[in-house]
DNA sequence: TTGTATTGTAACTTATAAAGTTACAAATTA
DNA sequence: TAATTTGTAACTTTATAAGTTACAATACAA
């Protein structure tokens, strides 16, 4: 069967943990317990995220926003893909279930 | 003071609650008991986020996009803004102390 | 090669919060 | 007025982010 439609054909999104991986500690040139200091985080949150094992939280992206001057949304949207993705391809038997909308005609 | 930096100054995003609300459901012209049978979650989850008690989760993104025929990352979307906006509105003091990197001059 | 720094992770604890269920009173509507 | 709908309290269950401590395995540098 050629299915085509059910947006699990997409392969699964980058986890934003890694771009901190590989393009960001790379590029920063610090080690992941430094990091952690520089962010306030315990170094096991900087290693859980960076190997895609926990998600991304919004605190997250505005620690790393502020120390990469970049924005939360860039790190959160990231993190969003992910969250649908894993839901859509693990929940898809419930939510096959939940019927769209159709508008009824007045009686 | 008129300070202008602070990203605070911008007024707390919509709650994706308060489009369900004050849109979805007057259009659709049904009741939060429907809605929620229909999504299959509590009748209270519904009320709670209508009410903007609640965030938006990602599962209720989903559920509502296949109802609507929308995309999850539109309601999402919302609901990350309105995080993003209560963690800074709120912990302003601690990611103050988060500072920006600086590239080490090399010795 | 030896010693220091870094990393991965297990085991455990704490804190938060999403969501469900039941129940009841208030409000809305038919 | 009678039925429906809604808001919410009280409670339970489940999940998980995050911290701490500890230890073994690398990796790296002198």
């Amino acid at each position: 069967m050629t299915m085509q439609s059910l947006r699990s054909n997409k392969r699964k999104p980058t986890h934003p943990g890694a771009i901190l991986r590989e393009d960001i500690l790379p590029e920063l040139g610090i080690t992941q317990t430094d990091l952690a200091d520089r962010l306030k985080v315990s170094r096991r949150t900087i290693s859980e995220i960076i190997h895609e094992r926990r998600p991304l939280t919004a605190d997250m992206a505005i620690r790393l926003a502020h120390f990469l001057d970049t924005t939360p949304e860039s790190w959160l949207n990231m993190q969003q893909a992910v969250d649908i993705w894993e839901l859509q391809n693990g929940n898809d038997k419930l939510y096959k279930n939940i019927k769209k909308f159709v508008y009824e005609a007045a009686a």
